[in-house]
DNA sequence: GAGCTTGGAATGAACATTCACTCAGTTTAC
DNA sequence: GTAAACTGAGTGAATGTTCATTCCAAGCTC
């Protein structure tokens, strides 16, 4: 049973100093990690195979982070930095194509290939996410999460544009992006079952026209379920403590 | 480095001999660590952790077990064993239906149903399964993913009736069973993000509108594509300089 | 340039802890 | 009485982390 508690405090006087250097060192760490992780499972894997992995020394690794986890951390986070500020991109150029006029299902079409082939750039990292949560200490563990849902909303907005403008069936909202977004990741989670398709254009081809009949589905709403969607972060911190 | 080898006979001499109180003991002791390990993990999770929470000391779980790892192989196969039991009915259901003459459709819609159920009662083997499967020894691992290919070829087969039928139109018959299993999988392993929906029953019913949408859509064709591609477009400047 | 100084970085043996697993002895059930 | 089942302190191996020491390149003095 571990101790979920404090952070850092790097205490070490012998840090590296040069921020250049360290922020390499990080990633040549982080990279050599990150296979390991992959291979064995986090685990398994130990500070002295990192180290090895990397060309460093034992006590090297911790000049660098100062804490296994904190690899661990470092390497899921990095990953959903870099969507979300492929997302920051992806909504300005939403908002201006919603100004020019362009059909929702091209805008959906646009988001969702954006968003297909950033998992598919870290889909090393996704999996290790979806595999190795339960590592991470809670508060670590809330802040992937939010992540996700943040994601999982913009879809939602877009979704909900898209019946406003009556290019979709009114249908549920939550439930089809929920579907989109798995589907997306399947790519990364499952890609074992995937191999008679060996580059993401030729999943994401065949996907998306599935993912326009989602939209298109009349999965009907369920009239019970609208009002239990606020209290979300009460909601998300319980399911993520069983 | 872990040592993936060969598992060790059971050596011990005080093993459990009577059939019945082991199988009972070893239900015992299983249910209690899928508490655990779904709580904190399977290496957050200590034995005794397991044998306080089964109300038995130490060494009687070693009795039962050969290893820990042993409990968890036995977590993750017992949910797909009871899977593939319900499979063995469900074929046989399906090759009545089919001499009766029921539609493709239906004849998809009842096996989905039971699949969708099954994971629902398995809800918490599967979450361990995606998260633990990369502590298994790799004959355990292909074993396990062996049968999970199997359950997705017999939806293949399922569909490849249909078409056959002309019930559905050709289409990518492996891409789309993947989409199917993966989306009844994500009850299970996304479950925080269907926080509104509280029984299956609630969800599988838009689910099954979305699964025939799927079925129905034609998966090979690419869409219409869409906007040109904007000067500052993340995924292309990536490629360029890699 | 030769020697000396300095301090950031690298090192890996040592430490402390955790944990799966064992086994000699005890209890239980018949 | 005895065999099956249970017990839990003990064992050894593995692992995360530390820290006293070594290394080395750049600066400084003469």
């Amino acid at each position: 049973m571990k101790s979920q508690v404090l952070r850092k405090k790097r205490k070490s006087p012998s840090q590296v100093t040069d921020e250049r250097r360290l922020q390499e060192g990080q990633e040549r760490i982080a990279a050599a990690a990150l296979n390991l992780f992959l291979q064995n499972g986090y685990h398994n894997t130990s500070v002295r195979e990192v180290a090895q992995k990397a060309g460093l020394s034992v006590g090297s690794v911790f000049n660098y982070f100062t804490s296994k986890e904190e690899i661990l951390f470092f390497l899921l986070s990095s990953g959903q930095v870099r969507t979300e500020a492929g997302f920051q991109k992806q909504r300005a150029e939403f908002e201006r194509l919603k100004r020019d006029g362009a059909s929702p299902r091209d805008l959906f079409l646009r988001a969702y290939e954006r968003y297909a082939s950033l998992t598919d750039e870290l889909r090393r990292n996704t999996v290790l996410a979806y595999q190795e949560t339960k590592s991470l200490t809670l508060a670590e563990r809330k802040r992937f999460l939010e992540g996700e849902e943040r994601i999982q909303h913009f879809f939602e907005e877009i979704i909900a544009y898209g019946i406003a403008q009556g290019a979709f069936p009114a249908g549920n909202i939550q439930l089809k992006a929920h579907c989109l977004l798995v589907l997306a990741q399947s790519w990364a989670v499952r890609h074992w079952a995937l191999s008679s398709f060996t580059k993401l254009d030729e999943y994401l081809e065949p996907l998306k026209s599935i993912a326009l009949g989602i939209l298109e589905s009349d999965a009907q709403q369920t009239p019970a379920l609208v009002a239990a969607r606020d209290g979300k972060d009460f909601t998300l911190s319980r399911e993520m403590t069983s």
